[in-house]
DNA sequence: TTGTAAGCGTTATCAT
DNA sequence: ATGATAACGCTTACAA
């Protein structure tokens, strides 16, 4: 390892004088400079992030909360995020969340990290209070279930989103309409649940309790709950499914193929967040369209202006678009 | 922030006894221990990482370079990348490759990561040669373009994968097989394509230039790159075509519907990954197994090697599978 | 069993 | 314009 030492050495100047350069001060002469800029250059000398961190307490890394890297929508938001991170020169840190292990992250993060941004986790109030402590900024993208004044959040406005897709379904004819989500209660899909049953009883259609699948993961686990159901009994009390996640739309539509239900014949089927994969499926899919990049942008954005400058940041929404394709007509019957 | 400072003083002891009681040395009085742990829990205290790699020179992180946050390919391995890391108590720290920006990585990477898994990349020498000299381990997930000694990596035998796909189409009676690959000379895919044409010399097939067909990235220029194809001529001078990446051929079996081509009745597709998606496609898709969790863990194991015991790493390769879909069938005519 | 103190590679204050 | 030097929070001989 080459250190400022070596380079000032090297240059023949002082180690104060190696740090005015590699920070850019504009007091240092032209001469001087490019001595050292040569001893840089000659040795393949790069600042040792951690001892920067240490003295400056910046680290110009976030930390980012998957629910599941295998999950194409969240990827989707990632992308968004790698992107306005690389602008602001920040490292992305990412891990995976498992509730049984929230601890840990108290100690993964520390030191570690200027802010972390959420996938709609609802953290135990003392690790948010804890992060709040030390003031790391915590901000979500996907508003979590549990509510808490340290976390804000960015997210489209659900049940506006599951209004107008009610009323597209609705006014399609359809009056008994199902619900597919991720079983897990602090799970983002919980939000989706609410503001659609609030939709449901907006429209004046009536949701019935029988007519939520509740399926674990994701496109494999929503294929076998299908399966499973049609199998049971292959009169649904539905016309219409909604499901919580695209790719558990997409394990739906497999489901169907496969158990002799046609869709949208039988069976009208959406999804909820415009995966680029809705539009190549057969049929393709009905959706809302998320739009990810976006929010990912405006995540790094908010949360970067909590680090540097100290805003507060609010709960704000994004629009999103209701995406009407194949997957959804008039019922049969 | 909490130090180790605050701690010694409020348990009424030296910083070091808090190190060791931190550490779990086992040479601290049970009582003592007692009193520390207190005063770590009441002070909500964590070490800080920057500080602690500082000193250890260890830093718990390892950087994983991306192609492409958006192909499931990719993140299927980062899943087991991810899963083992946790294992390890070791953080992945994401960066996207760009080329243009490699440079950077030197930097980024100074005193923040143990060592650095790659998916595919050539990196310039100069860069492997940097972290070569300052003993950061290299490895590789999919075998680079570049061979560099100091990068090993882990792979399939993708001759022996093309050879069983070749094998297969031909066996059903294609003889003019057309590949899409992206474009990027350097890119993962090019390993595949080059394979591609060694197991057709092997079968005695023969490869025309103007059956490759290069597509930008993903799923979306498949698309447009196969539709523009079929819209040119929809005379395609071949009856099968495999596609280096598994969301390039889901594109194209869309260009193919979308251009009233059936699949596989005008033409076959195969692709290379077996992604998830790909057994959920109309119709499924015949492709190569890659076993991504698996390959993942190993990339970890054989870093964490040579990170901790110096280990030597070696080019290894794992066992594939074929799998057969409905989506090569033979050619009609 | 516990404490003292040096040092990891930086930045930043204060002299010069 | 440049140079000493004291932190930053931690680990680890070595001393007590």
């Amino acid at each position: 390892m080459v250190t400022r030492d070596d380079v000032a050495r090297h240059a023949g100047v002082s180690v104060a004088v190696v740090s005015y350069v590699v920070n850019n001060k504009n007091n240092v002469k032209e001469e001087t400079r490019q001595k050292v800029l040569r001893a840089i250059e000659e040795l393949g000398y790069n600042p040792n992030m951690a001892a920067r961190s240490l003295k400056t307490r910046k680290t110009n890394q976030i930390g980012v909360l998957f629910n599941n890297l295998g999950n194409s929508f969240e990827t989707g938001i990632s992308l968004g995020l790698e992107q306005r991170a690389r602008q602001y020169d920040q490292s992305l840190i990412f891990q995976t969340y498992i509730r049984s292990e929230e601890h840990k992250l108290k100690s993964i993060f520390s030191g570690r990290t200027d802010g972390i941004i959420l996938m709609g986790q609802s953290l135990k109030p003392e690790t948010i209070e804890h992060f709040a402590k030390f003031g790391v900024p915590l901000y979500s993208v996907l508003k979590p279930v549990q509510d808490h004044a340290y976390v804000r959040s960015i997210d489209i406005d659900w049940y506006d989103a599951m209004l107008k897709l009610v009323e597209h379904l609705k006014s399609l004819g359809h009056h008994k309409i199902g619900f597919m989500a991720n079983a897990m209660h602090d799970h983002y899909h919980h939000v989706r649940f609410l503001h659609f049953r609030q939709a449901m009883e907006a429209s004046g259609l009536e949701f019935e309790e029988h007519s939520l699948l509740q399926a674990g993961g994701y496109l494999e686990s929503a294929y076998d709950r299908m399966s499973n159901r049609i199998k049971a009994n292959p009169k649904l009390p539905f016309t219409a499914i909604v499901c919580a996640g695209d790719l558990m739309a997409i394990g739906v539509l497999s489901a169907c193929k496969d158990c002799g239900l046609s869709v949208p014949g039988d069976l009208s089927v959406a999804g909820c967040e415009n995966i680029l994969m809705t539009s190549h499926t057969t049929p393709t899919l009905t959706t809302i369209h998320y739009p990810r990049k976006e929010i990912g942008y405006m995540a790094v954005d908010t949360i970067m202006g909590q680090i540097h400058n100290g805003d507060e940041p609010t709960d704000s929404t994004f629009g999103f678009e209701l995406m009407i394709r194949q997957s959804t007509v008039k019922p049969t019957g």
